[in-house]
DNA sequence: ATCCCGAGGG
DNA sequence: CCCTCTGGAT
């Protein structure tokens, strides 16, 4: 008599699965460079890409690069941000920013974790989008989708952010970490939505965790 | 009414 | 740990 037990899918196995989904996701913030990139990612809090896209169009003709960031005022910043949200919290750390970037990094914004997160508005999620979207360092990503859809996966228990981060981190190899996040957020777009998943129209129902055990949340 | 690629302050 | 900050889209 064989015993067959259910063995759920790896994290990996399923992070491809839905590789193979969404091949072109990818960052949506556009930017020229690094600083335009840390600008984009401490604007998109609580906010979409597309709304980033169009505030930043006019942001960076008026204020190209930290130089002039440094030197505007949160007048003229927060009138050209407002409609992101949080704009008088967006306003000061981005001007902030720039003068720590200025005075801390010769003007250019750096390449590690410690010294992104010391940046004024910048925590763990906006410094791992920095590293690896403008760097190429592999940092996990944990933002909004990417919470909802680890625990939905059952590949965390806790929401703190940061736990989430580390417990990732440990379940998938670092050259999965950048492209992880933008098929997690992908997913979390179409599909996997807050409060509620379209699983009739998942493209991965087969093979999620969360069907078969239904925990909830 | 809820959610959007969060972070800082108390 | 909690709370607050904010406008736009749906």
């Amino acid at each position: 008599m064989v015993k067959v037990v259910q063995k759920s899918i790896s994290p990996l196995q399923l992070l491809q699965a839905l590789e193979q989904v969404y091949p072109d996701a990818h960052c949506e913030l556009l930017y020229r460079n690094p600083w335009q990139l840390l600008v984009a990612t401490i604007l998109s809090a609580q906010c979409t890409d597309k709304r980033v896209n169009l505030v930043t169009v006019e942001l960076f003709r008026e204020l190209p690069d930290p130089e002039h960031m440094a030197a505007a005022s949160q007048q003229q910043v927060e009138d050209l941000i407002r409609s992101t949200g949080f704009y008088r919290n967006k306003a000061k750390s981005l001007i902030r920013s720039a003068q720590q970037v200025l005075t801390l990094h010769q003007g250019k914004v750096p390449a590690d974790l410690n010294a992104l997160v010391a940046l004024s508005g910048v925590g763990r999620k906006t410094a791992n989008v920095v590293l690896g979207n403008a760097y190429q360092i592999p940092g996990m990503v944990v933002d909004t989708h990417v919470k909802r859809l680890a625990r939905r996966f059952g590949w965390t228990q806790t929401d703190k952010p940061e736990q989430i981060e580390i417990e990732l981190s440990r379940l998938l190899p670092p050259t999965t970490w950048i492209q992880c996040s933008h098929t997690l957020i992908a997913h979390g777009r179409a599909c996997c939505k807050a409060p509620t998943p379209i699983c009739s129209a998942c493209p991965i129902v087969k093979l999620c965790p969360r069907i078969g055990v239904q925990t909830a949340r």
